[in-house]
DNA sequence: CAGGCGCTAAACACCT
DNA sequence: AAGGTGTTTAGCGCCT
């Protein structure tokens, strides 16, 4: 049903092929990760089967990837809602909610305009930098948080509703066929708290949720006060249909497990900025009544006598809408109508299900967000949750991609440097910006930064194909790999690969096969590939004295100035543990290293974005040039690889454009084959 | 507008 | 025969 409209405004596509059509270029791209239900993804993401893909998702079930497209997708649209939001609210200082007001977004208004109806997923997540998405997320965030929280509590007051309906109801039936019921609802109910205690989990992590210093010592040290509510349902259990029943062990353990997750649910329910806790008085059925400045548990007044599903005159139980007087007739009206029944319990699953799509959602995002803010070192407005013992790693990627491949689930790591990879400059580019990262965003400091946010994150890497084979081939100590070799590095360090599989292998063939700066070794084992630098340099073009779209890109950055200093900050640190760390490099491939390093920094694009304008190109700071500069041009065109000067060597003469060293570099000490 | 670049798709050959 | 690996060609979009 949803997946419909996500979708759809990415389709019209031939959907399968997204072929070389007008769309291409954005379905692609960024698109594969996002689009939901689109075929192209999809269907890829059978790998090798893409024939598969066709209308595959417009079957009922969903496979957990899909799942995860179209949550990823719904998670882009709702971003471009509140990207109209925040455009409009831009103007009216007084924010409304507090929620985000301390994290506003940065984003460009006119991105937020544009974002209106015309824009993809994909093409948001090209428009947006990491940094803005990121932003966006966190709204989005708010407002799932928002939305879970009434879901939430409304399940809950549902539920426990159930549970006295069932309690006096039960006290006329044979409680034996009560009890199974009543198990089932408990179950339930156990597995919705066991969401929402998870969910509170993340969002914890993720400071989303303030805990006072008060309730910042765990919510299960609000168990005394909420206690009627946590012991409350074990009771009853007891008291109705545990005793007597089949599974009564099992049933009193969850009870207990309900309990423990009673409270944790209940802390959950009291949203982030709750005012004074006021009114925690727990209701009958031990739901405290926190949220009653939202509409819908506004309706359930703190009246001791008021019950959850009864408000405004009429009954909440979703789809009734029955008006009942009082409360006494609602009570009636519950016990006939909504009574411990086949339909009441499939209600409640289908709510239960909302929720769980909700949760679900709000965890990866919620993942997703904790990933680029770790990345971007940004916190929401809080102290940031993921307190991990930070030992900035030096780099993610020096130490030649030994990484475990964490899976995409993994939560995120170290924050980097501020600084927001070039990333952000270029459009969020997926690979039709690629021209401009090739020029100013130098991939291994991008890389260095976004290595988090690339793992995780679905997002089509802004590089090209080419210099992704590229860094991963000079990542590894002999800079060489064999095909899969790469193509597993590819999928561990990106989770847009991991998921789109098909097509970008064939790419990455075709640009080894393509460019000549890839040059394939006989191997013992086989062949493998290795990278001329010097070819690789040469195919890129010299200069790009600030280009139109640079600037513009620049320009159009909201925070511009400020990223300006981080980003070169974060660029030059990032940059340098590559070089710095030759620790790991066997003799002959401390020099693999340093080449990337440099093309990134120095290479042509140099005009660094945010350099552009505030500092010289090559923020490279002194050791840069001292330690690998090289002589610039290919000193003789002969051979690409040529043998050139001994490693050790390199002409200090000349200085040329910082790209040539690499070549140099590369040659000499790379003496491939 | 032309040219270059990058991407995807696809056909084909070769090898294991 | 199937699958992986390489190579080529073609068409398209974007950028300069």
């Amino acid at each position: 049903m949803m997946v419909e409209s996500a979708s759809e405004t990415i389709r019209s596509a031939p959907s399968g092929q997204n072929g070389v059509g007008s769309l291409s270029a954005q379905a692609d791209g960024s698109g594969g990760a996002g689009t939901a239900g689109t075929a192209p993804a999809a269907g890829r993401d059978a790998s090798g089967r893409e024939a598969a893909s066709g209308g595959a998702d417009s079957n009922g079930e969903m496979s957990p990837a899909e799942l995860l497209h179209f949550q990823q997708q719904q998670a882009l649209q709702v971003a471009r809602q509140f990207l109209l939001q925040q455009a409009s609210s831009l103007n009216s200082p007084g924010n409304n909610d507090s929620k985000q007001s301390a994290s506003a977004v940065q984003v460009p208004v006119s991105v937020a305009m544009m974002s209106q109806q015309m824009l993809t997923p994909q093409q948001m997540q090209q428009i947006l930098s990491p940094p803005q998405l990121q932003a966006l997320l966190q709204q989005q965030q708010a407002l799932m948080l928002q939305q879970l929280q009434e879901y939430y509590k409304k399940q809950q007051e549902q539920l426990h509703l159930q549970l006295l309906t069932q309690q006096q109801a039960g006290k006329q039936q044979p409680k034996e066929a009560l009890g199974n019921k009543q198990l089932a609802f408990q179950q339930q109910l156990l597995q919705m708290q066991q969401l929402q205690q998870q969910h509170l989990l993340n969002l914890q992590r993720q400071g989303l949720v303030s805990l006072q210093p008060s309730q910042a010592s765990g919510p299960l040290q609000a168990l005394p006060q909420a206690a009627v509510c946590p012991t409350d349902l074990p009771q009853l259990w007891k008291g109705e249909g545990a005793p007597g029943q089949p599974a009564e062990d099992s049933g009193r353990q969850e009870g207990l497990d309900l309990a423990s997750t009673a409270v944790t649910a209940t802390s959950f329910a009291s949203p982030p900025k709750v005012s004074p806790p006021l009114s925690h008085h727990p209701l009958p059925n031990g739901q405290p009544t926190v949220l009653t400045s939202r509409r819908d548990s506004s309706s359930h007044e703190e009246t001791p006598s008021s019950h959850p599903l009864y408000g405004h005159g009429e009954c909440k139980w979703p789809g009734c809408e029955t008006l009942c007087e009082d409360l006494g007739q609602f009570i009636k009206h519950l016990n006939t109508e909504h009574a411990l029944d086949d339909r009441s319990t499939a209600q409640c699953r289908v709510q239960m299900q909302v929720v769980q799509q909700l949760e679900i959602q709000l965890a990866k995002e919620s993942e997703r967000l904790q990933a680029m803010m770790a990345h971007l070192h940004m916190r929401p407005s809080e102290p940031k949750p993921f307190s991990q013992p930070v030992t900035v790693s030096a780099d993610p990627f020096p130490d030649g991609l030994v990484h475990p491949p964490t899976s995409a689930a993994a939560p995120v790591t170290p924050l980097r440097p501020p600084g927001l990879g070039s990333a952000s400059l270029h459009g969020g580019g997926p690979a039709r910006r690629r021209s401009n990262d090739k020029f100013c965003s130098p991939i291994s400091s991008e890389l260095a930064q976004n290595h988090e946010f690339y793992k995780n994150a679905d997002v089509r890497p802004p590089f090209t194909y080419a210099s992704l084979i590229r860094q991963a081939i000079l990542e590894t100590p002999d800079r060489q790999l064999t095909l899969n070799e790469i193509y597993n590095w590819f999928t561990r360090m990106f989770a847009y690969f991991r998921r789109n599989t098909a097509t970008w292998k064939n790419a990455v063939r075709h640009n080894l096969s393509l460019h000549k700066c890839f040059v394939r070794v006989e191997n013992v084992k086989g062949a493998v590939w290795t990278v001329d630098e010097r070819e690789y340099q040469k195919r890129r073009p010299p200069k790009m004295t600030g280009s139109p779209t640079l600037v513009k890109n620049m320009i159009s950055g909201l925070s511009y100035g400020a990223l300006n200093a981080s980003y070169q900050a974060a660029l030059a640190e990032s940059s340098f543990p590559l070089l710095s760390n030759p620790g790991m490099l066997n003799p002959g491939s401390a020099s693999s290293l340093l080449p990337l390093s440099q093309e990134d920094l120095g290479a042509p694009g140099e005009p660094l974005p945010s350099n552009g304008s505030s500092s010289p190109p090559r923020l490279s700071p002194p050791q840069y040039s001292h330690q690998i500069q090289v002589k610039e041009e290919p000193a003789e065109a002969e051979d690409d690889r040529r043998p050139g000067p001994p490693l050790g060597a390199p002409n200090p003469s000349t200085v040329g454009p910082p790209e040539d060293r690499d070549l140099e570099e590369d040659l000499g000490g790379e003496d491939m084959s």
